[in-house]
DNA sequence: TCAGTGACGCACA
DNA sequence: CTGTGCGCCACTG
């Protein structure tokens, strides 16, 4: 069978789904809720080819210093950045100003 | 098949 | 605190 026997990325696309309003989570807690611990760069390639459902809030996702994983003179990032705003979330400096890592460790699911 | 790439993560200075 | 370097692993051409 000449199959791909690519990855199925759909628990990832769950596990950014079940990030609550207001938070986020770093790649690698996304990779490791998804069953797939230290496959962090494998789900930055999935939402950076842009696949997933539509209404996939991956502005919820950054990276594991709370920091947007675009830079901060990117149209992506002004793009998330206003995303999160939106949900709640204050940014400054590029950074999620959340208590430090409360969320990117365990705060959500640990 | 081989080599290059990247919306990462962490250790170290 | 910031900046630099290396390792990691799956995908693309």
């Amino acid at each position: 069978m000449a199959s791909t026997a690519k990855i199925d990325p759909a628990p990832v696309w769950s596990a950014i789904q079940a990030i609550p309003k207001g938070e986020v989570a770093s790649y690698g807690q996304v990779a490791v809720r998804a069953g797939h611990p230290g496959r962090a760069r494998w789900v930055a390639q999935l939402l950076a080819r842009q696949l997933g459902p539509k209404g996939l809030p991956w502005h919820r996702v950054v990276r594991s210093d709370g920091r947007i994983a675009f830079p901060t003179d990117s149209a992506e990032f002004l793009e998330q950045a206003k995303r999160l705003r939106a949900d709640g979330v204050l940014i400054v400096n590029g950074r999620v100003t959340i208590s430090k890592r409360s969320i990117l460790d365990e705060a959500i699911w640990g």
